[in-house]
RNA sequence: GCCGAGUUAGCUCAGUGGUAGAGCAACCGCCUUGUAAGCGGUAGGUCGUGGGUUCAAUCCCCACACUCGGCUCCA
């Protein structure tokens, strides 16, 4: 009997007999892994336990603990979602059912254009568990696209596809249920139910069942929304019970930060439906911490050397059929305004106006880079669906600036606006950055091939100064110039994306902006966009849920709250409340009208970061007993030394975090 | 914009084809409080808005507004 001989990712190598599969491989290493085993990679391509493994092949075991392990959990689990729909909705047509991350979902079409409710996901479930408990094998067959399409008669979605596939038309649409080389497998788990897919899977059902449905939503066909919208089922899948309640776990602390909840709560800010969608106020609470968010920027762009400048909310149709905005984006702005003297709009963005002030005199050289910089309120016309709270908004305040300079000088200028945005978003407590660099986009996009060229490589090059790792994004680019994006993670880990550095040559030549250069002959200069927090209402949104609602001091609308203990300390309370905020500080005071245990909890669940309790001991030896958000209580505290801890903590931006 | 689910007191939520309830908050008393919920009472709602069906609608139907979960979109 001959061998195969396979290398493991260690460089190891193992010899099985001939027609040995991975599964086997597995089996032979260990029972530990055989047992963890759900498919393999085979020469770099993902493959079932039960593939043959072929001489000379570079063989590792892809277990269910791992990233790749829970795709294919997933994916499976997603073919039992589609199994038992089609059992209990005879005619349902099943389109797609990909993995993704943390979970997977499955798209649907009922006869008649029924739809799923929650009562049906509980039916659809338990017929999943039957399924898995009937440990069905998934057996692969790779067919014609004749026989396939025999096989999915009844299935118009699935024929498309195998159409799709067969045509070689397929695209990143169809991954997960075919390869692009045009091979048609299918995956066969009962007498009655076949899938189209590329595979891998496990090897049988019983290998899943740590899942959970979650939820109906629509989605179109093949994302067109001009296509059928289908029912889309999604869940999450993972290797163990104790992963998949981690993960529902993770998901309540996320949703305990809400910002929407958080900013309910604390009386920060409200959505008055009266208002109309996606608009917001702010309360008292709220507004104090933006106003700090605003100073603090201000000051910022103050030290870099940028230029105030203030531009209305409105400005006429025909700045922005300058800008290009009316030929590129008129769906996203409020609809116009017919006046006496002609069609206004509200801003969408503040550029055309910044290039107005440039363009206002003849600029020198000498000038540049010209950094204009705006708290800006823009209006974006959002569809009504897309709105999510302070994230998506229909009115909001961009922290602005649009960077006017010569070619030579974007590398350095990019280069330095790098530092500027992260130390600036390091103050706000991130500290985990992502980097996007997104390139241009053939078909939607203005300027020479050289423009662009010259553009990214200035942009790439700021990033690599800085030693920054960076994902590039093709053909993601805004139609007038690349730009980099900068994600942050939070407090969770959770990926957000806020600032944005862009370039731009059309709105120069739009705007037929110049600058006299040393030459003595008129350039054309290179225009950055360039926002630090991208959105004011948004960069609050994250920044709430980042610290789920307990605002660094620095940030708290209150940072002190006075707690006499009894009516007799209500003049001390007062009095030293009037002394911290003659000091700078936002301090209130709650008389004794509730005992002292009741005032606490309040001032605790309204995350303030200090509590300070006053009762006959610090009346008599003027000091004040602190009881800090996630800290220990300090009794006797000299008042002048709170004072001083106060003020280093708030200038060192300390963060406390809640316990 | 599309699909689905919602909208009841300031907030969080029960509930019913015969014009509504809890907890918290508010207000008023009592308690005089030393580090995370003291006790009692009072008040508070055109049940999102507008139509329709019905003897009768908060409940059933339709439209609209807003919210939520997705899809699509996002300069």
């Amino acid at each position: 009997m001959s061998a195969v001989v396979v290398t493991l990712p260690d460089g190891s190598q193992r010899s099985l007999p001939a027609g040995s599969t991975v599964g086997d491989l597995a089996v032979s290493i260990g029972s530990r892994l055989a047992k963890a085993a759900v498919a393999g990679l085979l020469d770099g391509a993902e493959v079932d336990l039960g593939a043959t493994l072929s001489d000379g092949a570079l063989v590792s075991i892809i277990t269910a603990e791992s990233e790749p392990g829970r795709h294919v959990l997933r994916h499976s689990t997603a073919h039992v979602l589609a199994q038992a729909v089609v059992q209990l909705f005879p005619g349902a047509q099943f389109s797609i059912g990909p993995a993704i991350e943390d979970g997977f979902y499955y798209d649907f079409e009922l006869p008649g254009g029924r739809t799923f409710n929650d009562e049906d996901l509980v039916a659809i479930e338990a017929r999943m568990r039957e399924i898995i408990r009937a440990a069905q094998p998934f057996t692969r067959a790779e067919v014609s696209a004749e026989e396939a399409l025999r096989i999915f008669a009844s299935q118009r979605y699935k024929r498309e596809i195998i159409e799709r596939v067969s045509n070689g038309a397929a695209d990143s649409s169809d991954s997960g249920e075919a390869d692009a080389s045009g091979t048609i497998s299918v995956y066969r788990n009962s007498a009655e139910f076949v899938d189209l897919c590329r595979g891998p899977h496990v090897p049988t059902t019983s290998r899943l069942g740590h899942f959970a449905l979650q939820k109906v939503a629509g989605a179109y066909w093949r994302g067109n929304e001009k296509g059928p919208m289908l029912q889309r089922i999604y869940g999450t899948a993972w290797e163990s019970d104790a992963a998949l309640r981690e993960h529902l776990h993770r998901l309540e602390e996320a949703a305990k930060r809400d910002h929407r909840k958080l900013a309910q709560e604390m009386d920060l800010i409200s959505f008055p439906s009266e208002l109309g969608g996606g608009l917001a106020v702010w309360h008292p609470k709220g507004a104090i911490v933006r106003k700090i968010m605003e100073d603090y920027s201000r000051q910022r762009h103050l030290e870099g050397d940028y230029q105030f400048v203030y531009t209305p909310h409105l400005a006429n149709a025909n700045l922005f059929a300058k800008s290009g905005h009316l030929g590129y984006y008129a769906d996203g702005m409020y609809p116009p305004m017919e006046m006496d003297n002609g069609t206004y709009y509200m801003k969408p963005m503040n550029c055309p106006m910044h290039c107005l002030i440039y363009a206002g005199r003849q600029r020198s050289y000498r000038e540049l880079p010209l950094r204009l910089f705006e708290l800006g309120n823009v209006y974006r016309y959002e569809r009504a669906g897309t709105l999510h709270g302070l994230l998506r908004i229909r009115g909001f305040t961009q922290d602005d600036s649009h960077i006017f300079c010569t070619e030579e000088q974007l590398a350095d200028e990019i280069t330095s606006i790098l530092d500027f945005v992260l130390s600036v978003l390091r103050r706000f407590g991130f500290h985990d950055f992502e980097f996007n660099l997104s390139t241009r986009d053939p078909a939607k996009s203005v300027g020479t091939d050289g423009m662009w060229e010259r553009a990214t490589s200035a942009l790439r090059e700021a990033l690599e100064r800085h030693g920054l790792e960076y994902e590039v994004k093709d053909g993601d680019a805004a139609f007038y110039g690349p730009k980099i994006d900068i994600d942050v993670r939070d407090a969770i880990g959770r990926k957000w994306q806020l600032s944005t550095i862009q370039a731009d040559f059309n709105n120069p030549e739009r705007f037929d902006l110049e600058y006299r250069g040393a030459d003595g002959a008129m350039h054309r200069p290179i225009m950055l966009h360039r926002a630090l927090f991208g959105s004011i209402e948004r960069f609050f949104g994250v920044l709430l849920e980042h610290y789920a609602g307990a605002f660094p001091t620095w940030l708290a609308p209150v940072q002190a709250r006075v707690l006499p203990v009894a009516a007799a300390h209500h003049d001390y309370a007062d009095t030293l409340a009037t002394t911290l905020r003659s000091r700078g500080f936002r301090v209130d005071v709650v008389h004794a009208d509730e005992q002292l245990g009741k005032r606490i909890r309040t001032a605790k669940v309204e995350k303030i970061p200090h509590v300070l309790v006053v009762g006959d001991d610090d009346v008599r030896d003027s000091t004040v007993g602190v009881n800090p958000r996630g800290g220990d209580v300090r009794r006797g505290v000299a008042i002048a030394d709170f004072v001083d801890e106060l003020t280093v903590e708030v200038s060192e931006s300390i963060v406390v975090e809640e316990q």
